[in-house]
DNA sequence: ACTAACGGGACAGCCCGTTAGT
DNA sequence: ACTAACGGGCTGTCCCGTTAGT
């Protein structure tokens, strides 16, 4: 789940290869310490130390460290696509779809490092750079039209705004994820996603009508 | 709504008056320095310089950057006692005290500068210590309580559990408040706090019957 | 010749008596150190090495490197008005002032390690910043004048033409005074300012006559 | 006028041929760089960059940073013969001779880069390293031999010092050169040079006499 | 003959904290 | 209670040079 080799492209860049391999393990080094400890608490060092290289080589990959920040972030967010595609395979309904999409996102919080750490460095971007993607808008659309389908599916309360309900829904969960985090490094995550459904989703669904 | 001064009840150490009077200040102005450009980027020369102070005289009142920190978020968390007992002075019904209690918050977290700091320090708390007041659970449990007098008057949905909706509220609020920082520099906070009251307040409220 | 302190200034700061005392001798010790081995070649550490004091505290006199050159350079031609005006003392004929004025600006370059330092910055300019004053024009006006002078007091060939001749002066002057350096330390300086003399100078006076 | 390449006579050596000319490449980029922007201003990968290869490249064809300003500096010493070689072919007497090896210097120090990355660099020695050769007296011999020459042939001020006037003339060139550089970027350099000659060769000159 | 990748060391600048002095 | 001055350590960054590989 937390791969960052990308085996399956050609295998016909015979130099480059070992290059790309450092990249990728340098970057997922990046994202598990500053998802530990934030960008200010990490060091170039640290990162050239756990793997095993010196500081200039990680220079070799990345031009300073914000760059490498910037690339953990952009890394963040190539995988929702991925997970997203994943999930469209399945045929589900359209509010089926969209607790499948939450239930998805919460396992990639809980499980993926590039994940976390992307979250965390968007919380601290203050300290790097304005050029980070803008946070959190994207992920208030993609709820929003999913809402919309499950409204037009006649499967959510008609008084809900979908615009509005995304918001919250985006709010909560960074909320959650991130007082998890603090609480109980993520222990209770799954505990407290499972409150959010019940909260929240249980309301917003139509039950089955039994015609 | 931000004093920073010592209350009108004249103290006994005549001499420390003004030394009372400085701290506040800095206190203050730390504050400010801290919730606009976070812990790692403030430095003591900053607040010293807009207290037109010296370093020094920083160091006289706080032992270091972290017990200024601390001092600040402290501050945040001796606020909310006051806004609670002016809340209660109103002889309101439960889910209306529910109702202004958030809004009273989501007040607080637009206007005052202590609060605001007080929240961004705790999410910087990595950098800090660990020794700052464990966050959210406070709040977690004002709101269990509160929830739980409205279940108890009637005034909520017998499906809503308690304590889990408060841990939904308080997430939701944090993330609410943040992603409003972020994306708007708090511009927007009205409109997603209405959200918040709109999604998921609304459907807690039992209608007061008619008989 | 090399002192660095301005003991004539009133002795009414007493805190920063100290600080002056200190910033003269980083600056003089700094100049030393250009002198000798230029610009990029001299550390903040080397500076504060011979200060016997840390890289903090020379970064309390002197916000960074540039500054510090920056301070040599117009410590240098801060020299030359006073060097000037004792000059102007002695009554002099036009061509005597500028035969002594040349002869003290050759001691000056022997002796003073703040000249010399200057001098060799302004050589070194591009590698700090483009905000040294403008070098060489100075002096070339300054002996323009000089020649002026001495051409209204029928003491210069009419055939000279006192600011080419100036520009040409100042060429020499500062090439002598390099290569001097380069090849001899300085060792030989006397010996090419003598040339200099006798090449430039004696063709430039007309003999005082007998009348 | 500042060709790099081989000559047009073919080497034994077919397979070397492409790293000479690739040597020679290197050689120029450097001397235009170092030129522009100084020694320490100029890295290899700035002259990888310019010659459109890698900084391993580079390092196949010279050692390092210093033998690549050495070759540069020798390239710059290796001019002036054929330079004066040309010069001699032309029938001059003496002081014609002077002159018009004066005028040709200058153009050089005008128009060919490796001539003023030689000077230049002559400059900032004490960055490279000792080795560099000597400076300044192989002119000062030269320019002693052609003013001993103009003497015997009677067409120099019998008061004129040949060694001297070699030393003088060699300081003013060298100093105007510079400073016409740093004023104005070479932009005067000819009027500067105008001035040279009119201060100091037109005073050494005997006027043809007409018996 | 040339490249990609990596090693390694040095340096400027920053900033927290201390101390002598008043 | 406050100031000027100073100490000290860390880190981002730069850049020279090397090496495996082709």
């Amino acid at each position: 789940m937390t791969t960052y080799d990308t085996p399956a492209t050609t295998r016909r860049e015979p130099k480059q290869e070992r290059a790309r391999h450092t990249r990728a393990r340098l970057l997922h080094i990046a994202a598990e310490l500053f998802g530990e400890r934030g960008y200010a608490n990490v060091g170039i060092q640290d990162i050239a130390t756990r793997a095993e290289m010196t500081k200039g080589a990680v220079y070799f990959h990345f031009a300073n460290k914000e760059e490498l920040a910037l690339a953990v972030v952009q890394a963040h967010y190539a995988r929702w696509p991925e997970i997203l595609g994943e999930l469209s395979q399945r045929s589900l309904g359209p509010f089926d779809m969209l607790a499948a999409t939450l239930d998805r996102v919460a396992e990639a919080f809980r499980d993926d490092v590039v994940i976390q750490a992307g979250a965390r460095l968007q919380l601290e971007r203050t300290m790097i750079s304005e050029d980070l993607p803008q946070p959190y808008t994207g992920w208030e659309k993609n709820l929003t039209v999913l809402l919309e389908r499950a409204r037009d599916a006649g499967e959510l309360q008609p008084s809900a705004d979908p615009a509005a309900t995304a918001r919250i829904l985006v709010a909560a969960f960074f909320g959650l994820q991130h007082i998890s985090e603090v609480l109980t490094g993520r222990a209770d995550m799954d505990n407290r996603f499972g409150d959010l459904r019940s909260v929240l989703l249980a309301h917003l669904r139509v039950p089955a009508t039994a015609d």
